[in-house]
Order: C-alpha cells, then structure tokens, then sequence
DNA sequence: AATAAAAAAAAA
C-alpha cells in the first residue's frame, strides 16, 4: 500500500547535522520509526509470553506515536515540516503533547478502522469500549505515564484523515488476526505488560546509532521496508543492547554453582531438594546471618529459572553498599546460572552504581561491531560482563538477565514515578529477590505488599530473605502475593519454628521449619546497666584487659560526647556514625574491619569503638564485649550478633554477656521512663511501650537463645495488644508513635499503583509535582558537600586527602566521597563565605543538572583550617547563623553562634 | 526540645 506523501511526516529530526560528518538525512520518517519500534517490540525476548500474536503486538506497539501526525508536532521542526502533504508552513496550531493526540486518536478511530483488531471471545463475549481503551492507552503512555485524556477538537479531519491512512497502511503490513477478547485478569496484565514493552522497545528503536535515518523513499514500499529494514536492525539492536535470548543452564544442585560450598548448609539443602507448588511461587525464608541463605536463594533461583519459571533473577538489597557487596560476590557465579556459550549481563542497579570501579570496568561498550563476533571473542573470560546500554542507568540495568540493586529501584515499579512500567518489564519474568526484609518500616512494608501483588500478577515468582518476621508480617506479606495470583481466602500460618521456609503458591501454603546451620546455635547472658555512667565504667574496665569492645549509641550526639569523655579518660575510643564525609566513612569502616572483622588480631583488636547504628547490619564484626544502649528487640538481636561472632581460640574477658543500658522496666512507668535515662533515645525510637516490653522480656529471660528462643522474644514485644502491653504511664507516647507509623504506612498504600486499576492517568497520583518517594524520612535532611579551597578553587574535601581524585575524570566520585547528610532542623543553607561566590559557582557549575539546581537540597560548605579544626558557617532554617566543625575523628557538629 | 540509617534525582 502506497502511503501517498504519508511519508513525508517525519517521527524523529536531527536539525542540526552532527560534528564532522556531512549529509545524511535530517529527518527519520513517522512511518519508519513506527515500524522500528513494533520490530523490536516483535523480538525482544519475553514479549512472545505476552498473550498477543506477534502481528497484532506490531501494529499495537507501532501505533504508539500516531500523534505525531498533529500538524503542531510536525511543525516543531520547521526544515522537517511535510509541505508536500500540509501546504506551506505554518507555525500556529493548537498545542498538544504528542501521547495524548495520540490517545484521542486511537480513540476516534478504536470502531473505524480499528474494529478489526478486535474479535468476540470464544465464550461469545464482546469487546466493551472501556475495554478497547485499556490496550490503547497502554501504547500511548509512551513518555513514562499515561497519556492525559484531551478533548478530541485538537483534532483536525485532515489529522483524522492522515490517521486513518497509517492504520490502514499498519493493518497492511501486519495483518493482525482479530484479538479475541480475554478475561478481566488477562485483559488487565495485558495493559501493563504492554505499557511495558512498548516503552522498552520505543528506547531501543530511537536510537539513531542502531536505526540510521532514512528518506521518504525508502519507507515509500512500508511493507517492503519492514521486513527489509526494521526486521533486521531490530535484531541487531536486541543483541547489541546485551537483550538477545541467553540460554539457561540446567539445575544441577548448589555445589555447582558455588565453588566455596563444600557442603550445602540446611537451608541449601531443603532449597535444593523439597518440593515446590506449582506456578508461581512466593518463598519466604527465615534463617540466621551466616546459614548460607543468599547463596540458598540463587539456588532456588536458578531451579525455578530451569523450570521454565524465570528468565533471570534481580537481587534487592537496603542500601547502595550491601548492593555493591553483592555485586562483588555474584561476579563469577552469575554466568553458571547460563549455558556457558551465553553472555548475560549482571548490571548494578542504584543512584550510585557508576562509581563502583569494578561495576564500571565491566562495562562492554557496543562498538558497531557483529555483536555475534564480539561476544565468542570474550567467550573465555570468566569475569562479570555487562553490556553497556543496560549499564548506563538504573531503569536499563533491571532488564539485564541478572540485576542487583536497592530495594527502592523495584519498589519504584509500583510507584507512580516515571516510567514504572519500564521498571515492571525488567522485572517481569525474572525472580525476585528481596534481601533484609526484616528491616523494613511500615512505609516500605506496604509498598513491598503492592510489589508482591503486581510481580505475582504479572506470573512471577519471589524470594525473601529475613531474620525473623513476625507472624503478623509473614501474613500479610503471603497474602499480598496471593491476592497478586488471584486467589482468594487467607490462609492462616502457623509455624513458630525458627530457620523456617515458608512456600506459598496457588495451591497453597506449605511451611518448612529448617535445621540451624551447626555451629550458629548462641546463648548469650544479658545484663542490666542502670545508666551511661555504668557503661563508661564497665566499657573502661574491659579496655583495660585489651579487649574488643563496643558500645552501640542511639544518637551520634551521643557517640560523640562518650568518646570524648573516654578519651578524656585516656581510653582511645574510635567513633563510627553517618554524619561523616564518605570518603572519611570509608577510611574508619576499613580500619573498623581490619580490626574487629574475621582476619582482625591480637593488639589490633585490643580497642573501643564508639558507634551509631551504622554497625548494627551487614558488616560482619566480633567484639568479646558488646555495650548496647536499649534499642527495640528485633535491633537488640541485630546488635547481639556482632558479640562473639567468630571462633577464637581466646579472648581476654571469658564471660559471653550482652551489656544493655536501659532503665529499670518497673510495673507502672512514668512519661520520662527512657528520656531520664537515654534522653536521645526516645526521640529515635518513638515508642516507649515497645522499648519497654523489650527491656521487660529481655531481663525476664536474662538471655538471648539464638534460634529457638528468637521468635518468641519477637512475637512478645510484637504484642502491643495483650494485657499490660502498654502500661499507663507510657500510653500517651505509645499510641502517637503507633499512631504514626500507622500513617506512614496508609501514606504508602495511597502513593502506591493499584494493579487492578490499570494504566490510567485518574487511577494514581502521576501528575503530582513533588515526586512519589521510595522511603518516608521522619525528618527532612540535606546533603552536604564539604570543600576546601585550594590554589583560587574549590577542591571536594575527598580530593584534599587523595591527589588521585582531585583530576577531572574523578570528579563526579570525589564530590559523592566529600557528602555528608545532616538533619535540616541542623543546618539549612550554606551561603558563600565573602569573597568565594564566584568559586562556588564554579564548583556548582561541574555538578550534574539536578544537583546543581536543588541549592536547598545539596549545599556547598566551605571549609577553612583554624586553630581549634576545621570550620565553616552556615545558618538554620531561622536564618540564624551557626558555625560547623568538621573532625576526621568525631565528624561533623554544629555549634551555635554566640 | 531536639533524632539512626537508609535512597532518589534526563529522555526516547
Ligand atoms: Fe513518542
Ligand atoms: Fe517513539
């Protein structure tokens, strides 16, 4: 079918021609682009699942960017304007985003010359317009959210015309059979996946290296043109952007996979052998640090994968560290997961992830050459890989065959952020695993129960990994994925066993108590200190004999002032919090490591460290005695577990105790119970009844059993219903804090997408100016940038210590290294020190865009040396002006000024 | 009166 000057409308301009080349089109035909993107969305691996014929997902996905026959989308570029079609140019045109036009469009057209997209169901039923709509829209939310619903007089007959010649010309091409009308739930994963792939592909199919330009001509013959050109490029395209289908590898057991597994633990071995529901399925697995359950995972992991249940796996961890962490230990076994000839991608998925060297070194940047070539020639390194394009951001980097990120990067799939529905195909198909999810708020807790919904929805199955849950938390987060698979009634848990697996499947739920990994079992004696004072005396004592000892503070004001009174005392404590520069951070969390971490010995060992929560989770220490001020239980276990942690063969103070400092939990407490004893305290952890019932439960037993009496430590101080779960005197704060975190987590039910509502712009808050966040902050805070100034400029603080990054190339990581986060009640803003604006301007200048324009988000804090250290200024949210003192020892700290 | 840690942030 001729398209008639169709042509001539042009999809994608380039009107300025490029550096050192000459010619070339200037402008991508409409039509070519369409039939670009629809080739790859035909090929790309996974969308042949999709429940579309492949000829009715091209005409689908080509018809995503209709809307750029609008005579105000053509006449953006004036060189480009299609004169031979519209007559001489013309500027004025009623405005509209293209997505929308597009949207009005297929609308006015869904019973023209659409109606033979659509046939009855084999149950006689018949396509309703509501329903048409769903799959319409999903096509044109193309820019990242759904495309606005616009009165369709922005359309003109000529417009109208125009359309109804492309489809007629896309109907020709493909030749769709009719979609014969699915069922509700069909329908409704149909609109997402299809959100999904379109924008996928659209990606894919705009980049100009991959798609060459062409001229009017070329596309003069669609028909010709697709199978001759857009075929063939997209297939290329799909290999060089590292997508091409990749082999599995079949399951042959955990020892195959890990080299250091010599023998699989417990939970390795139930993982390995038990039984697994059929379809897909939600494993949640409860077992202690050290039991071997991440690699446990990965096993099932690539069992489920064998069987045909996953295509790939992404891994999610809380924090940007413990993801790079696991990047280091998933580098070589990742490619065993895959027949050796394949070259899956393991991409790192966080804000941060271009600084992690070894991430960045892995990196295959696609040079043009036959993907096919280049792939053999590097068939025998054994080393991560990651092909560029999936790299190079974090939406991309959850399409690699295996992703490993933070839990924020799959949690923005269910949020209404741009382009969610990108994030939910990189994770379609794939197992989901979810590390520390013991850890999170309530906030988080409900997103992860709309994640669970939508990845189940969408057929796929999830891993979780925990220290005990409580029994509520396991319930809700089973039936969330039940719910997700479209099965309805609760199903009661019950198991109170600890290791425990619990299955959970369409069929059912199955729960699997676990043998402890042998050599894990711990009883450790607690012991009531009645205050700081006692601590002070007890942690000095303990130093005396050289041990290891740490004190775990609730508040970094209170970090730093014991240290100082220790040192005062001559005992040289070591401080660890956040509020330090990273590269600073980094420098103690080494020597933190080497000292008190498996390899530490002898006199290095023999130190105090005075530290935040910042030790609590994933670093991996051993102290011979712990002092910890009272936390709420699940944390006091966390912090119980870096007490004697690894065999030694001796240690200078024999008793295995855990010190906590806390008041005493008398029957009837008053308001101030914690404040007179850890006044920072109480401000942390909002809920003196649960700090309470955990003091009271813990000195009862007066020792922790690990595993067989966490659970119950757990489900007691859990209980904020049972009789005197609250005493009276502590009610009023109880019931604001849970009141609180109550709302945090209907704060999170409202910002989450609803699945069953569908790819809609009314259904979700998408339009809302400030972004929808992955985490609720009690407080809001600031980063700060600290610098130095050296030779007229500004020198990022890491750069002052470390010549290697004060160079260009670096410059990006020495800024990130030289961040500080602090409280904005703390410090506000940081206005230029007389005389410096023009240096910090030019500093600003070489920061990306957003942290350039966000000046009350990422401030700029000069530092100069002084006698007493080093100092800046900078005032509070009141304008009143503080001074700032920066110590590589203690951190950073706001003094009034005077 | 005064609080940990943690993440995100450019399109097609
Ligand atoms: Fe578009
Ligand atoms: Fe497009």
């Amino acid at each position: 079918m001729h398209p008639d000057g169709l042509e001539f409308f042009w999809g994608k301009a380039r009107p300025f021609p490029d550096e050192g080349t000459t010619g070339g089109p200037f402008m991508h035909p409409l039509l070519a682009h369409m039939l670009d993107v629809a080739a790859v969305a035909m090929l790309l691996p996974g969308s042949g699942n999709c429940g579309l014929d492949r000829r009715q997902l091209g005409l689908l996905v080509a018809l995503h960017d209709i809307g750029k026959l609008i005579p105000a989308f053509q006449a953006m570029v004036e060189t480009c304007w299609p004169e031979a079609v519209l007559g001489p140019f013309r500027a004025e045109h009623v405005q509209c985003r293209h997505d929308a036009a597009g949207l009005a469009l297929m609308d006015l057209l869904v019973d023209g010359v659409l109606a033979p997209l659509f046939g009855n169901g084999s149950d006689g039923k018949r396509w309703l317009p509501s329903l048409k709509l769903q799959i319409l829209r999903a096509v044109a939310g193309h820019h990242g959210q759904p495309a606005s619903i616009v009165d369709k007089g922005v359309l003109t007959p000529d417009t109208i015309g125009h359309a109804q010649r492309v489809v007629a010309i896309l109907l020709d091409v493909f030749r769709p059979p009719p979609i014969p009308r699915p069922g509700h739930d069909i329908l409704r994963r149909l609109e997402w996946v299809l959100a999904g792939i379109t924008i996928h592909a659209d990606w894919i199919g705009s980049r100009r290296e991959w798609f060459p330009y062409v001229q009017p001509e070329d596309v003069r013959d669609p028909s010709g043109y697709f199978w001759n050109h857009a075929l063939p490029r997209a297939q290329a395209a799909i290999f060089r952007a590292g997508l091409g289908p990749m082999a599995l590898a079949p399951f042959a057991g955990a020892l195959r996979l890990f080299d250091h597994i010599r023998e699989p633990s417990p939970v390795q071995a139930l993982l390995e052998g038990t039984a697994l529901p059929s379809g897909p399925v939600l494993a949640v697995i409860e077992d202690m640090t050290g039991s071997g359950k991440t690699e446990a995972a990965l096993v099932l992991a690539h069992r489920l994968m064998a069987h045909g249940r996953g295509s790939g796996l992404f891994v999610a961890l809380p924090t940007m560290a413990t993801a790079n962490a696991m990047y280091d230990r998933l580098a070589m076994a990742y490619r065993r997961l895959f027949q050796p000839s394949a070259r899956p991608s393991l991409a790192l998925a966080h804000g941060r992830a271009r600084l992690d060297e070894r991430f960045v070194a892995a990196l295959v940047p696609d040079d043009g050459a036959d993907a096919h070539l280049a792939a053999r020639s590097m068939d025998e390194t054994a080393e991560a890989y990651c092909a560029a394009w999936l790299g190079s951001e974090s939406r991309r980097a959850l399409m690699a065959q295996v992703g490993i990120g933070t839990i924020d990067q799959a949690l923005m799939a269910v949020l209404p952020v741009r382009f969610a529905t990108v994030r939910q195909a990189g994770l379609a198909g794939k197992i989901l695993i979810v590390d520390e999810c013991h850890a999170f708020d309530p906030y988080m807790r409900r997103e992860m129960v709309a994640l669970l919904h939508f990845h189940a929805a969408m057929g796929g199955s999830v891993i979780l990994l925990s220290a005990t849950l409580t029994h509520r938390v396991r319930q809700e987060l089973t039936e969330a994925f039940r719910k997700g698979l479209g099965v309805s009634g609760p199903i009661p848990l019950s198991g109170t066993a600890y290791p425990l697996v619990t299955l959970v499947g369409k069929s059912g739920v199955e729960e699997r108590p676990c043998a402890p990994r042998p050599g894990l079992a711990r009883s450790i004696a607690v012991r009531r200190l009645a205050d700081a004072d006692a601590a002070t005396g007890a942690v000095t004592e303990a130093a005396a004999t050289g041990a290891a000892v740490a004190w775990i503070r609730n508040t970094v004001d209170e970090v730093i002032a014991t240290a100082r009174s220790l040192r005062a005392q001559g005992v040289e404590a070591l401080v660890f919090h956040a509020r330090f520069a990273m590269v600073d951070r980094l420098m103690i969390e080494r020597d933190v490591l080497a000292r008190f971490g498996k390899e530490g010995e002898g006199t290095e060992r023999s130190a105090v460290l005075v530290a935040s929560q910042v030790i609590e989770q994933s670093l991996d220490l051993d102290f011979d005695v712990l002092c910890t001020d009272l936390a709420p239980m699940d944390q006091l276990i966390q912090r119980a577990g870096r007490l004697r942690r690894h065999r030694r063969t001796a240690r200078p103070v024999d008793q295995e105790e855990l010190l906590v400092i806390s008041p005493e939990p008398v029957a009837d407490p008053d308001p101030r119970w914690i404040q007179r004893v850890l006044p920072g305290t109480a401000a942390v952890y909002r809920d003196p009844a649960l700090l309470w019932r955990t003091a009271r439960v813990l000195f009862r037993r007066g020792r922790i059993e690990s595993p067989t009496g966490l659970r119950a430590l757990i489900e007691e101080t859990d209980d904020a219903d049972a009789p005197d779960a609250v005493p009276e005197g502590l009610m009023a704060g109880s019931t604001d804090a849970m009141g609180k975190a109550y709302a945090a987590g209907a704060a999170a039910d409202r910002n989450v997408l609803s699945f069953d509502a569908g790819y809609a712009a009314a259904t979700a808050l998408w339009e809302r100016e400030a972004r929808t966040p992955t985490r609720l902050e009690d407080v809001p805070y600031v980063t700060v940038r600290l610098a130095v100034m050296q030779d007229e400029r500004l020198l990022p603080w890491a750069a002052r210590a470390d010549g290697s990054l004060a160079c260009e190339s670096e410059r990006h990581r020495a800024w990130a290294l030289s961040e500080v986060s602090v409280a904005r009640y703390r410090l506000a803003s940081c206005p230029p020190p007389a005389g410096l604006e023009a240096a910090v301007m030019a500093a600003r200048a070489g920061w990306s865009r957003w942290e350039r324009e966000a000046e009350d988000q990422v401030l700029l804090l000069v530092l100069q040396e002084m006698e007493t250290g080093w100092r800046g200024t900078g005032r509070t949210e009141t304008n009143q002006e503080i001074i700032i003192g920066y110590d590589q020892i203690y951190g950073l700290e706001i003094f009034r000024d005077q």
